[in-house]
DNA sequence: ATGAAAGCGCTAACAA
DNA sequence: TTGTTAGCGCTTTCAT
């Protein structure tokens, strides 16, 4: 550690009181209970604490005594770093820290990378609580957190019966997308998605690859996308869905260019998050072709880029979220049954989505 | 509190302990030294836990005895959610969040908006030091953060001596800007700051307002701006100077609205930061005014948005400001005298300046 | 308005 | 390898 301005904690409530010559109730209550002793003693203690260099309570042997933290942790399943890169994740990640900020509560991040399975750190946090953004089925760290005897929520993922939960209906909300596609006459398309495990597999996912996923929300999307197609009598084993490890534009390229290789005649990308088709968008322009006329290009998330890029996407209320996870977590009220709540989302219809051309439109033009 | 899944903690350490038949020293170091006693017991230990649901050591607890609380608090001047809005303070909260990874750490945000005076969440929070960052000298955050007897690294502002430091040297950085302006043949221009003292003052800044300001970073750009003017014969009292509360594109605007109303002959418009001058760039479109050619406008910051954008700034070394001062606080090491970290800074010609017109030429054209 | 007593749950010497 | 003994520093009934 870094050296400190004060030497070692120099005196403690106890030292103080005798001091003072005063029981240690009388100096904890100068600081805690102001109206429990005259004024005259009460500055006493306080000036007697400064002299001797008190800083006040120890807030770990307080919390120790009150059964409170004061802060609330939260888990992500990425790098904590991931955290301010994303652009979903930092309007969710801004939201709960409002609830805190209201509720005067500290916000703790645990360090909980992805490749190290310590969990110690969940162990050691100091908090009321846990807000869980966004994690696998299988993550040690959850698992953690749930032995854990306090308060979680979880947000987004994984949907764990009996434990409070704050996300949108992923299967409603892509349908919309679906359908919209759909209208338009769009039966041959390919689909990018996020990680479906948390094993890296940057390639095509089979459909058992999709059912097994142990990330609820993309096998929710991937399962409702398939429900819709198959319901216009498109099979879906036959649907090219390519899967990307990382959450990144460059993955968004790769994964478009990938699905256009192996079928070139498909007429629309569907990206399970926005950050994958602004990455496709890149791609389509980098080929030439040209959206929508040449390729339709949709997203999930209404982050503000997509939104000024005119994706066609569904917007989802990030700020609301976290503000929710943070309020549900911090709300004392109704102990009983877990509580749900899912947000609205909408869809956005953008300039990156319209019907398709046939094939020889688009070979020999209009 | 939210439910949870387990109820209130069931067992503590010691009830194992008895009904296990052993020590708490056993059971303690079942968890935390497992070479200190047989395989066979340690499992009896962990499985008997198990099945009395005890959740390991309280981490509370443990903190108080271990006096550690595996956690740094981050002190911001601005509410939480500012931090996840300002692209500067979001690459310095990356960095100091991958310091703190690497350490194991927790990162612990503290509650505390500048409305607010109850300083109540700094004294409550159970962390082993504290990061400042960019906060004004008299906050009162900041008073208690000082009186908390551990370590504390301050980045940006104040600048306190005797205390760990990270920042850029802001007089010497800015004054790359003003020599690059002072060179193409500016004389006469406006500046527009951020907010000098904690109390809101939307519009000019006097030169005293400017020398008192309490915002050290704030001081000392337009210190230095003043001395490099002034070295080439430019009064520096003479020069408008607008200072806006609000760190936003619209404030931006709207100073470079002011300054153009307060002296409608300024050839350029130097901003001490990017989004100030993101502001000044519409503000300045918006009147028909092209960029550089009737107007020059200079950032500071060097964030994502700015260098897209083509602005003529200084860049900072984020991430690296955020690390260094996470890795400060993190190291045992020289505990001796107070550790100073000055990070190198860039400056970056962009698109946005360029020699001056004469009067001329700016009405009549060229 | 003030004090005495009883822990909160744990870890770290030291001893056996 | 395991147990004994002492607290870490504080808050909180319950008396006075």
């Amino acid at each position: 550690m870094a050296r400190s301005t004060n030497a070692r904690r120099p005196a403690t409530l106890a030292s103080l009181a005798a001091e003072l010559g005063v029981s240690r109730t009388t100096v904890s209550n100068a600081y805690n209970r102001p109206d429990q002793l005259s004024p005259e003693l009460r500055k006493r203690v306080l000036d007697t604490a400064r002299r001797l260099g008190y800083p006040g309570p120890d807030p770990v042997a307080r919390s120790l005594r009150t059964r409170k933290a004061g802060a609330v942790g939260l888990l992500l399943t990425e790098n904590l770093s991931y955290a301010f890169r994303d652009p979903g994740a930092l309007g969710f990640l801004e939201g709960l820290a409002l609830a805190c900020e209201d509720a005067a509560q500290g916000l703790t991040l645990i360090p909980a990378s992805p490749e190290q399975e310590d969990v110690a750190s969940v162990h050691r946090a100091g908090v009321d609580g846990f807000v869980v953004y966004s994690v696998p089925e299988d993550d040690p760290h959850l698992a953690a957190v749930l032995e854990r005897p306090v308060p979680v929520v979880v947000c987004d993922q994984p949907r764990l019966d009996n434990m409070d939960w704050v996300g949108p209906d992923d299967g409603r909300s892509i349908k919309a997308v679906a359908e919209h596609l759909i209208g338009l006459g769009h039966r041959r398309i390919g689909v990018s998605c996020m990680r479906l495990a948390r094993g890296r597999n940057d390639g095509p996912a089979s459909v058992q690859r999709q059912a097994n996923a142990s990330f609820h929300v993309q096998r929710a999307r991937l399962a409702a996308l398939g429900e819709a197609f198959e319901a216009v009598g498109v099979e879906w084993s036959g649907v090219p869905v390519v899967e990307r490890f990382d959450h990144t534009p460059a993955s968004g390229a790769s994964a478009a260019a990938q699905l256009l290789e192996i079928d070139p005649e498909i007429t629309a990308v569907v990206c399970t998050s926005d950050i994958l088709a602004l990455g496709a968008l890149t791609e389509a322009h980098n080929r030439g072709l040209r959206v929508p006329e040449d390729l339709s290009i949709t997203g999930f998330d209404g982050i503000p880029d997509a939104e000024r890029a005119g994706l066609t996407t569904v917007r989802q209320p990030w700020l609301e979220k976290g503000r929710a996870a943070g309020r549900l977590l911090l709300d004392n009220a109704e102990p009983g049954r877990p509580r749900h709540i899912q947000l609205e989302t909408q869809l956005i219809t953008g300039a990156t989505s319209a019907a398709p051309r046939s094939m020889e439109e688009r070979w020999f033009g209009p």
